[in-house]
DNA sequence: CTCACGATTAGA
DNA sequence: CTAATCGTGAGA
């Protein structure tokens, strides 16, 4: 299993393309984390993109640079986490050349493998859906914390491997929770699998 | 230094 | 529908 997923990992190339085209590719591919001796994998269903200094919706809209989003200049393949809600991470891949601030929000994930660790993180529940349909669940089912700021996305034990059978419908809506983006809340920046049952929520 | 608030979630 | 909960960002 993990050796076929390792021929299939994206590269830095495929991050450094724009945030739309990055989102919509992802859709199908598989998360993998690994730690101690534990492997997580999830297949990714749900994506949004932040397009930087026209996009009012991002953190780095007009160009702001802050403590928090100055990741976000980097060149695409590393990882953008934040505190929200003072209990939960959000997590984005940045992507686009370096100085250009954009980045994809991976909104929920389908489990594949590691269940039991995922649902131990999440403190129990037998719901697969809650485990990890939501962009602060899946985080939560796997561990991702401040430590991955800035963390490479093609490493030998954190990366994506392109999903082999890509047979289904990719539905375009607005993003999830960005009424406060006056110009930008409407535009068809989130992404997700048609079918999936994994999705956060189907209609916006 | 102060203070309002969030790319959300769980629970009533 | 609302409370939770604290790091962050903007402003004094």
């Amino acid at each position: 299993m993990i050796s076929e997923l390792n021929k299939r990992k994206r590269n830095e190339r495929f991050f450094q393309r724009p945030p739309e085209y990055v989102a919509q590719n992802l859709l199908g591919d598989f998360l993998v984390v690994k730690d101690k001796k534990k492997i997580l994998i999830g297949k990714i269903v749900e994506t949004e993109s932040y397009l930087g200094l026209d996009d009012d919706a991002s953190h780095s809209f007009g160009g702001k640079i802050t403590a928090r989003n100055k990741i976000m200049y980097h060149a695409g393949g590393i990882i953008y986490v934040y505190l929200i809600y003072g209990k939960f991470y959000c997590f984005n891949i940045v992507v686009s050349k370096k100085d250009v601030p954009q980045a994809v929000f991976i909104r929920a994930l389908e489990p594949i493998e590691g269940i039991d660790v995922m649902k131990r993180n999440r403190g129990g529940g037998e719901d697969l859906k809650k485990l990890t349909a939501g962009p602060c669940r899946w985080t939560q089912a796997f561990g991702i914390n401040k430590q991955f700021l800035g963390k490479s996305i093609c490493s030998r034990d954190f990366f994506v491997a392109r999903g082999p059978l890509k047979k289904f419908n990719i539905v375009k809506t607005k993003r999830v929770g960005v009424e406060y983006a006056a110009k930008s809340k409407d535009l068809p920046l989130r992404f997700y699998i048609k079918d999936s049952r994994f999705v956060s929520r189907k209609y916006y």
